[in-house]
DNA sequence: CGTCAACATAGACGTATGTCGAAGTCCTTG
DNA sequence: CAAGGACTTCGACATACGTCTATGTTGACG
């Protein structure tokens, strides 16, 4: 246990991409369900929106830790939210020297913009 | 507390649908996170979210529970799955008769929808 | 009016979740 | 090598959640 971070898993990722045809098209399939609720409960709490929020948003597409820490929690706390995020693959990070960085993964993303597209 | 069903409740969604540009696109404020993070929270769950989507494809826009409650588990579960769905303000019911109707209400939906909206 | 079917509510129970303070790891810098 | 900053991990805690069985409520129909 006396090595560092993962970097990378997406567990839940794999596919998500190409996962799922709109909602309205058809019944979500039981494995599916899961691992599309399972994105979704990790966007289910204030926090870790706002701080997905910041991570997508921010100027080169990734972001590190002391640059959106200020949420209104402790710092273990957001540590907590954005290891959650990057298990349930909508995140990656990557240590640079003194900081982490995170950044979106694209695919994920997609999945659930997919997942949720309108119709028209 | 003789009164049946209140037949609709949308307290989070109110307008959910202008809500919020693409979490791509900035920050997101702390009232719009609560807002949304409610309304993905409603998605959270492999169960609720089948439902969701066999109503959301369901032919006419709508299903009784009837409809759609082989999903696994009881009938009170399904009914409990429901009922946080409504109160999410992602679905409307109303009695016709013997049945609950439950069909997806729009603005929700495209809310979430545009949230997650890709830059592409 | 009595009965049945469709659905909702109540209550209980185990587990998961969000939060914190304290302690640990890892890297940089003097 | 010592000190400090940036994060993560650990352990504890209160609360929320998903599920069930049992019980209500509501409407249709004989």
């Amino acid at each position: 246990m006396s090595k560092s971070l993962p970097v990378v898993e997406l567990p839940v990722l794999q596919d998500a991409a190409q996962c799922c045809p709109p909602i309205t098209a058809g019944a979500l399939p039981v494995a599916d369900s899961e691992r599309m609720a399972a994105l979704f409960k990790a966007l289910s709490d204030p926090v870790r929106l706002r701080l997905f929020s910041r991570i997508a948003s921010h100027p080169g597409g990734e972001a590190c830790v002391c640059d959106i820490q200020d949420v209104g929690v402790s710092q273990p706390t957001v540590s907590h939210h954005l290891k959650k995020l990057r298990e349930a693959g909508l995140l990656t990070s990557q240590r640079r020297g003194t900081w982490v960085y995170y950044r979106v993964e694209p695919a994920a993303l997609a999945g659930m913009s997919q997942l949720l597209a309108v119709p028209s």
